[in-house]
DNA sequence: ATGAAAGCGCTAACAA
DNA sequence: TTGTTAGCGCTTTCAT
C-alpha cells in the first residue's frame, strides 16, 4: 500500500479528460452539466477499479459546508440520551447528512472545545442536549453563524425544546398522593422527595412541582420532606437508609428524582421483606423497562425522547430563527408488577 | 451576521505580518519557528477579539489528518455499545482527538457507507462494534490505509478484540445447572435457552456452550430445549408462554440469550404468582442493574466493554499490524434479589 | 525572526 | 459536450 490515494486528477488523466468533467461524474452533476453518458460510465468504472474514494475535506473546503450534522449529549450511557441519539442520527440520515454524536462527560470545558471542533468542521447544524453552559455554546454558535437547538436544557435566548418537567412532575406527584396507602403514623404518612439538587434545570422544575402539588392538595410539607443528595447511587442509598431507620419504615409516598437515585434506592430495598413495601407508593422521575416489573409497582416519567428530537428538526427547518422555547409533554408509566394479587388496587 | 469567517489571512493584513506568521502563532508551532513573542501575543489578540476559529477542513485538506478517531455502533440504546462508546470518548480526547461516533441500526449498507464518510473525512483510525459486514468494512479500511479494529465481533483476517462468549456462555450454564432446583416432571427437570439466533458470531458461541456445558455435565438434550426466537421482545414473549403452557410451568433452569429476550419474557412473568418462580433458576446472558433486584434471582453475564476498549487502544498503538484475536473475560454477576429471605438458598 | 509561494483535492464559473 | 482556471484556508519548505 505504498501508492497514495487516488484522485480525480489522475482518473482525469486515465481517461484523457479534465479533471472538472470527472468531479462532475464522482458527484452526480453530470447530466446539468449534459456529460456524455458514456463517458460519464467509463470514468466511473475507473474510479471503481483505482478505488477512488471521495476526499471530504477538499469539498468541505470548497464548498464551506461539510454535510455533517452535529448533536451533543452529556453521556452516551444513559437511556434518554442514548434514545435521543438514535433519534437524531435516523433523521440525519434521512436528510442524507452524516451524523456526528460527541459527549462532553457534563464538563463545561469539554463542551466549549467540542463545540468549536465541530464548527471547525464547518457542521451544518448543531443540536446540544443537556448543556452545561448553554450561553458558550450559544456566543459559539453565533459567531460562527451555525444553526443551533438546545434540547431538554433550553439556552437563554435561543431556540429549545424540551421536555415538561414541572408538568410531568406534577403528574407524578398526583399519582403517588392518589395511591398513597393511609397509615397511623403521622411522620410515614407523607410524601417524600428524593434525588438531586435544585440547582440544575430539571431538578428545579421537578421539585417546585412537588411542592406545589403537595400544598395545593392540603397536604403537609416540612424540609425533612425534601432529600437533595445528588444523583450518584451510592449516595441515595445512604440517604434513603437514614431516612427509614428515622422514620421506622418508608414513606407512605416516595418521589425519586432519577434512576441512578432509585438504583441506589433498590440497593438499600434489597435486604427488605415483603411487607416492607406494603404501604408506600413510589414513582420515579425517569423509566427504565424492568423496573416496571418489581415486586412492588413503581409509578414512572418516560420522557419523549423522539418527540424532543422531532420537533428540533421541525424548529430548524422552519426558517424562523427567533429564539422560542417548545415544550413537549412526557407519559405517565404505570407499573406492571408481578404482585397483581397484593398491590392491584393501588396500581 | 453578514460578514464572512475571518481567516488567518484577515489577521496576518491587520498587523501586517504574512499568513504563514500567524499560522504558526495560531497553531503553537510558533516556538520552533522562532517567532518573536510579542508578535505571537499580538497575533493571538487580534485572532480573538476577532472570533477567529480554526478551519479544520483545510488544515485537514493540507495535512492529509483530521485528528478525528471514528467508533461505530450498531445502536445507541443497548448498555454495552452506550458503554463502550463512553469508555472510546474519554480515550480519543486523551489523545487529544474528536471522537466521532455513528451508528448503523445493523444495517450493512448503511454500515458501508458509514465508513466511507469516516474514511472520507481522513479520520485517523477506526474502530468498528459489532460489525454486520466485517469484510467490507475491512477492504474499504484497507484501500484506505485507515487502521482499523474491530470489537465485539471480529473481522477475518483482520485485528479484533471480543468478550469471551463462549466462556461467559460456560460460566452462566454452569450456574443455572448448578442451582436448578430439582423437581419431579421430567420435562420440567431440564435447563432450556431462549433468545436469538443461530446465526450471528455471539450467539453460535453462546449456544454451543450451552449445548457443550449441558452435555459434559451429564444432563439431556434435546431440539426442544432451544428456543430460537431472535431479539424482539414480543417473540420472546410469546415463544416463553409457549413454552410454559406445553410444560405446565417454568422448566427449572432458563438460558435467556440478551436483555431483551429477557424483557420479553417479563411481560409474560407480569402475571404469575411467586410460586410460579419457585423452581426455576434463570440466566441471562447480559447486564441489567436493575435486573438484580426482582423478585426472583437473576444471574447475569456482564461483558466487558471498558476492557474491551482500552484493548482496542492497546492494540492500536502496538505497530504491530498483523491480524490478531483478542479475547477478553466477561464477569458473572450474582443475583441481588430482594427475595432473601425465600430463595437465599438458591442464590 | 519572518516572508513568499506552492499545493492539498475539489467545485463552479466561464470558455470554447 | 467538455476544458480551463481560480480559489476555499491552511501548512510548510525555502528564502531572506
Amino acid at each position: 500500500m505504498t501508492q497514495s490515494k487516488t484522485t480525480i486528477y489522475d482518473i482525469a488523466k486515465l481517461r484523457g479528460v479534465s479533471p472538472g468533467t470527472v468531479s462532475a461524474v464522482l458527484n452526480g452533476t453530470w447530466k446539468q452539466r449534459r456529460i456524455g453518458e458514456k463517458t460519464a460510465l467509463k470514468i466511473q468504472q475507473i474510479a471503481d477499479e483505482h478505488g477512488y474514494t471521495l476526499n471530504l475535506q477538499a469539498r468541505g473546503l470548497r464548498t464551506a459546508r461539510s454535510g455533517i450534522a452535529g448533536f451533543i449529549v452529556p453521556v452516551h450511557d444513559n437511556r434518554f440520551f442514548a434514545s435521543m441519539s438514535h433519534a437524531f442520527e435516523a433523521e440525519a440520515r434521512n436528510r442524507d447528512l452524516c451524523p456526528v454524536i460527541a459527549s462532553t462527560s457534563r464538563d463545561p470545558e469539554q463542551e466549549a472545545r467540542t463545540v468549536e471542533t465541530l464548527i471547525a468542521h464547518a457542521i451544518d447544524f448543531l443540536f446540544i442536549a443537556g448543556a452545561n453552559d448553554p450561553n458558550t455554546v450559544s456566543a459559539l454558535c453565533k459567531s460562527a453563524n451555525v444553526p443551533y437547538i438546545f434540547l431538554d436544557l433550553p439556552g437563554e435566548n435561543a431556540r429549545s425544546v424540551v421536555s415538561n418537567n414541572y408538568g410531568g412532575a406534577e403528574m407524578l406527584t398526583r399519582k403517588i398522593l392518589e395511591t398513597m396507602p393511609s397509615v397511623e403514623d403521622a411522620r410515614l404518612a407523607k410524601p417524600y422527595y428524593i434525588g438531586g439538587g435544585n440547582d440544575d434545570y430539571a431538578s428545579t422544575l421537578r421539585l417546585k412541582a412537588f411542592k406545589d402539588t403537595v400544598l395545593s392538595t392540603g397536604g403537609q410539607l416540612a424540609d425533612d420532606q425534601i432529600l437533595l443528595c445528588g444523583y450518584a447511587p451510592s449516595h441515595a442509598e445512604s440517604e434513603i437508609a437514614g431516612l427509614c431507620e428515622r422514620l421506622g419504615g418508608l414513606p407512605s409516598g416516595l418521589f425519586i428524582n432519577s434512576i441512578r437515585t432509585f438504583e441506589g434506592a433498590l440497593s438499600y430495598f434489597v435486604n427488605k421483606p415483603a411487607h416492607f413495601f406494603a404501604n408506600t407508593s413510589i414513582g420515579v422521575y425517569d423509566y427504565d423497562p424492568i423496573s416496571a416489573f418489581l415486586q412492588f409497582p413503581i409509578h414512572m416519567v418516560r420522557q419523549d425522547s423522539k418527540g424532543l428530537v422531532s420537533k428540533a428538526f421541525e424548529l430548524l427547518d422552519s426558517k424562523d430563527e427567533s429564539a422560542r422555547l417548545i415544550i413537549i409533554e412526557p407519559e405517565l408509566v404505570a407499573p406492571r408488577t408481578i404482585y397483581g394479587s397484593f398491590f392491584s388496587d393501588i396500581g
